[in-house]
DNA sequence: GTCTATACTCTGATAGAC
DNA sequence: GTCTATCAGAGTATAGAC
């Protein structure tokens, strides 16, 4: 079965990433499945290892056989969903027409707090407490990422291919919106208090709203 | 000294409200204004006693004097918060012109997470949480307030006053809006990486926003 | 009313058998 | 790799002197 692996040398000097097993990257997709849920739902200090172990399937130990601490598995779970945080914004295009790429920016957006609410809560959560541990990956890429989409808004506006609009509130305003139905999912509910997801008709509304914003 | 006080007999039955003394409304006041700091930034399990202590300049056994357990300092808190919370969209006023009033109610809630970020934060980790201690408010005050309110937008639109859009998606997007400057603060604060307010700008944006949204 | 000392519980992390 | 047992520290709350 398990073909005769070579010693994995670790060519390259430091072993940074150690040679996982089958067993070892199932056990830690589970782990990481299981502490999405509840990091998300309670927030860093809020969630406790035994939660999460439970959640996992596993025991306390082996929890902590498979990460270093109860940090560890936070970060890498911070770590993967900021690598795909921009993806959406990165994926506007400056060839394409405005007002078609701004709107579609927004639907992907509304896509991922669809999608992933429990990341978008991480996320959340983060920032409610200060953004300490991704305060570099705001203050770099996310920042230039935005300056950069930004000053490509300010010139289409320039040019009168949309509405004037400040391009900061503009990217800001599409975040509030979009994370919101997933953020604040819980009083949403309980407000409609029909069955529907809180997504609901979000995406009619603000295809509408936007459209009105930047038609000149 | 202390006047001989009758031994107020607390006429109405159970002793409910104890009759307090200046030092101790004074010590109370000194306490949530701590605690709405800490908790506010950390959220209630991220929160400890002994930053509050430090935070309110008085020794975790006093704090404790004045409050029965750090669970009640919290609920006091947000009991008063909650109180409060509701006045803008109360104020909004059926027989105003339609379109100043929904900006008016724009732009208070605007003023009140400029001048109270820390309540809104308060707020926001209860609901990112799944709003487990106001899950009763929401379902009863906030839920018939808002309903109230969107069937006037409802009415309004009908009769060609505003545009036609979905009032509680309206009401939705306002909330995320406004309240977003306050809660994501952090963000907003490292990408602008300038000194200035998070709100900065915002009120005019908005305005703007909501403007060409609901113009008929 | 306020403080020091302390009891007790929860939780992150480790030891060591299997 | 996984488990049981357990430690050490943090954190809420109480006792009791002043």
């Amino acid at each position: 079965m398990t073909a005769p692996r070579k010693p994995t040398a670790q060519k390259h000097g430091t072993a940074k990433k150690p040679a996982r097993s089958r067993i070892q990257t199932r056990n830690r997709q589970i782990i990481l499945e299981a502490a999405l849920e509840v990091f998300s739902n309670n927030g860093f200090r809020g969630a406790t290892l035994d939660q999460i172990a439970v959640q996992a399937g596993l025991s306390k130990p082996n929890l902590l056989y498979y990460f270093d601490s109860k940090e560890a598995i936070h970060r890498d779970l911070l770590t993967r969903l900021l690598d795909t945080w921009l993806d959406p914004l990165r994926m506007l295009d400056p060839r394409g027409d405005p007002q078609t790429e701004i709107l579609a920016y927004m639907r992907r957006k509304l896509d991922m707090s669809r999608a992933y609410p429990r990341e978008s809560r991480l996320f959340a959560n983060e920032i409610l407490q200060g953004a300490p541990r991704i305060e570099t990956f705001i203050r770099t890429e996310l920042r230039l990422l935005v300056d950069e989409k930004a000053c490509l808004f300010q010139a289409w506006a320039d040019a009168g291919r949309i509405a004037r609009v400040d391009p900061y509130h503009l990217i800001f305003s599409i975040w509030a919106m979009t994370q919101h139905y997933a953020d604040f999912a819980a009083q949403i509910d309980m407000i409609r208090d029909d069955g529907q997801e809180p997504h609901a008709g979000a995406e009619a509304f603000l295809e509408h709203l936007y459209t009105r914003l930047l038609t000149p």
